[in-house]
DNA sequence: TTAGGGTTAG
């Protein structure tokens, strides 16, 4: 670096390029020093010429000065912290210097600063903000999403009589719109007097990320019908709208229309296309488009591979992804989340191992989000809380995204402490956050704890939304609070502005019948405004098999498979309620049809985590390596229950089992059984044994996970695919209400 | 010498 002392500044000469030579005495005047500012392609070059200037006065000139912070702010090589430094060392920094200042740290990562400095501009400077410094500061406030902080800048500058600059009034657009006040964002548009292609641009686009594709595209039509020349981003927005509204015919309009009216097309408007085509489904245009494209980047590429990823075309997609020049991590990414969303954890977490082996790129928060959801879904804590670990060794700040997967996982993996823990160890917690905290609760049965918490966080001023109100009538659902269940339900539109949707209907139903209250529930499909779905029938279906209501089930199930003819869980369910009831001529009907129509049962899997692999059973499954130990273990279960004077339930012996000769030993063999087994063989006494069921846990592996907790003196955590049952002490935490 | 709007993974 430059010292004070140097008396003549001599660089050496670029290598590849004609920079100039810096070996003249910048001594004589600063005007050489402010053109050597512009051909400065380093850090070290401008230092020594920063240095320079300060030994000649030259930053006492507030234009120089303001060249110097111009290129230490806004260069490629510029540095925010020198840029301060620089600042801090001009005697009196002028408008234009606090600008351009306020204009760099706007768009840094630390854009807080910038409007800290706007401050300090207040205090210190002797002229006011001008035109030129609300832009900047508004668009600051957009990245922190500070709506009071740029209702401030609002305000001060329409009393500085700069309200109808055209330039502050689209940042505004823009800012509002970021702050997901689409309302003042649309009136500060419509109040704009002479709108230009970027107002309407800003208004398309605030609609697109708003969630309200329609309404951008509608924009776009009037802006057209208005004369207003479309340009390549107004392009991108309405592209960007085609997509989150799955519309493919008018996205493929818009890109012909793109190329009638000459729009140029460059790199980020192929990439809108592309990511359109994407999202509409059409991949086979995508690989058309990216096949012409003249330049292509790694968004393009990973575009690319989202296409083939989230059609299940792995194939193609891993062929997309060792193709790609580089991997990056959101390369990755698609490919752990699609595997995630799809219902593939196990390869969610095969591809997470990959990366790990790989040594980089290195996991981002979006990454491990995916990879937090995988482990939910398999219950696999082990590598769960490694990850947790992870994020702590990282010093990775928990963001509510990553703060409502870690308490999703946990809670899915049975520690619902370790939930809790999270939750409280966090300051900022968004209705995500909140929401997913009232689902753990809800999965293990503490109702009434759920719904402190939904009250503690209408306390904390955070609005809940639909997904909230889901959980909360899950919560008392799962603990049978039917008046509290009603109050909420009834609550949700006329005070909190949420119209219910058919989750809630189907929660609901499920509330009153499973509390006995069928012809409630009954009167509600009646009355739903929405056509019920599937699930709501399942939920009175559901209630029906509880209370033996075998004329209702049979008018439930008709509705279901009308509605969802291949729904092997209803058929199961109906065929159930008749062994119970004893009718069995239905229970032989109804598999010949489901024989003939070719529908199968979905088989029972548990799955169980020991050391960190997950180990899967299926019923009468002999596939495990410890296959002889567990039949074994089984035998003595079977001893120790009997002689404990354990009858099994005969009525779930009868009930649906897929293969005829495996009747005998079903209810043993069950692949909950099979798991616990494993656990007891596997796992030290201190270990509680934690399985995870994909179907509903059946009631005699309800009733024999009782007994083995206590004769054992076993802890026994079963997830099932409602909810989850905690085993202890012969009890189960659902309190036999299920 | 300064300004506003755009594409990828949750």
């Amino acid at each position: 670096m430059a010292s004070l002392s140097t008396p003549l500044i001599s660089l050496p000469r670029h290598p590849n390029s004609s920079s100039p030579s810096f070996s003249t005495d910048l001594r004589l005047s600063s005007h050489p020093a402010l053109s050597l500012i512009d051909q400065c392609t380093s850090i070290k070059q401008l230092k020594q010429v920063h240095a320079q200037m300060l030994r000649t006065g030259a930053l006492f000139d507030p234009y120089s000065a303001s060249k110097l912070i111009t290129a230490s702010a806004l260069s490629s090589f510029s540095s925010l912290d020198y840029a301060r430094q620089v600042f801090d060392q001009i005697p009196q920094p002028n408008v234009y210097t606090w600008n351009t200042l306020i204009r760099a740290y706007a768009s840094s990562s630390d854009p807080a600063e910038s409007i800290l400095i706007f401050l300090e501009m207040l205090d210190h400077c002797s002229e006011c903000p001008d035109k030129y410094t609300y832009p900047f500061a508004i668009k600051a406030a957009s990245e922190l999403r500070a709506l009071q902080v740029g209702r401030g800048f609002h305000g001060m500058a329409i009393k500085a009589s700069l309200g109808s600059d055209i330039y502050i009034l689209n940042s505004l657009v823009h800012f509002y719109g970021s702050c997901g006040d689409l309302d003042l964002a649309r009136r500060v548009f419509v109040k704009t007097p002479k709108k230009d292609v970027v107002s309407w641009n800003s208004m398309i686009t605030v609609f697109a990320q708003g969630n309200c594709p329609q309404e951008a595209l509608e924009l776009f039509k009037e802006m057209e019908a208005e004369n207003v020349k479309p340009n390549d981003v107004t392009m991108v927005s309405v592209l960007s709208a085609c997509a989150k509204k799955v519309d493919l015919e008018f996205g493929r309009w818009v890109c012909s229309h793109i190329q009638r009216n000459e729009i140029k097309e460059n790199l980020t408007l192929n990439n809108a296309m592309l990511d359109m085509y994407v999202k509409c489904g059409s991949v086979e245009d995508a690989k058309r488009l990216f096949d012409r494209m003249p330049e292509k980047d790694i968004v393009s590429w990973t575009t690319m591979l989202d296409g083939y990823a989230q059609l299940g075309n792995y194939e193609e997609a891993w062929r997309v992804f060792a193709a790609m020049p580089s991997q990056d991590i959101a390369a990755w990414n698609v490919l752990i989340s699609s595997y995630e969303q799809s219902g593939k954890p196990k390869e969610a977490l095969a591809v997470f191992n990959e990366l790990q082996k790989s040594k980089s790129p290195k996991p981002d928060e979006v990454t491990l989000v995916s990879t937090l959801a995988a482990c939910a879904q398999l219950g696999a804590i082990d590598l769960g809380g490694w990850i947790h670990v992870y994020i702590k060794k990282q010093v990775m700040k928990l963001n509510c995204h990553l703060t409502t997967s870690l308490i999703d996982m946990y809670a899915k993996c049975g520690d619902l402490d370790k939930a809790l823990e999270v939750f409280n160890s966090v300051e900022r917690r968004d209705v995500f956050v909140w929401s997913a905290m009232i689902a753990g609760l809800a999965m293990h049965g503490q109702g009434r704890d759920a719904l402190e918490f939904f009250s503690k966080m209408l306390e904390a001023k955070v609005k809940p939304n639909a997904v909230t109100f889901t959980n909360v009538l899950c919560a008392c659902s799962h603990t049978g609070l039917v008046d509290e269940g009603r109050t909420f339900f009834y609550q949700m539109e006329p005070v909190y502005g949420i119209l219910p949707g058919i989750k809630h209907y189907a929660c609901m139903v499920d509330i009153l019948g499973r509390s006995g209250n069928l012809d409630e529930a009954v009167e509600l499909i009646e009355k739903m405004p929405i056509p019920p779905t599937a699930s709501v029938w399942g939920a009175l279906l559901g209630a029906c098999k509880l209370h033996g209501n075998v004329v209702l089930a049979e008018k439930a199930c008709s509705h279901l498979l009308e509605l969802d003819p291949r729904n092997h869980g209803a058929y199961v369910l109906l065929s159930n309620i008749y062994a119970e009831t004893g009718k069995w001529d239905e229970v032989s009907g109804l598999r010949k049809h489901m024989r003939d129509a070719g529908i199968k049962k979905e088989p029972g899997c548990s799955s169980i985590e020991v050391n960190g692999s997950v180990h899967e059973f299926l019923v009468g499954d002999n596939s495990h390596p410890l296959c002889k130990e567990i039949y074994s273990k089984l035998d003595e279960m079977a001893l120790r229950l009997k002689s404990n004077g354990y009858v099994p339930n005969k009525s779930h012996l009868l009930q649906f089992v897929e293969e005829e000769d495996m009747k005998d030993h079903a209810l043993i063999l069950h692949s909950e059984k099979l798991a616990i087994a494993f656990g007891l063989i596997s796992l030290s006494p201190s270990q509680p044994i934690q399985v995870v069921k994909n179907l509903r846990v059946c009631g005699d592996c309800h009733s024999v996970a009782k007994i083995i907790s206590k004769l054992y003196d076993r802890e026994i955590l079963l997830r099932d695919r409602y909810r989850f049952h905690h085993f202890r002490d012969g009890h189960c935490s659902c309190n036999d209400y299920w």
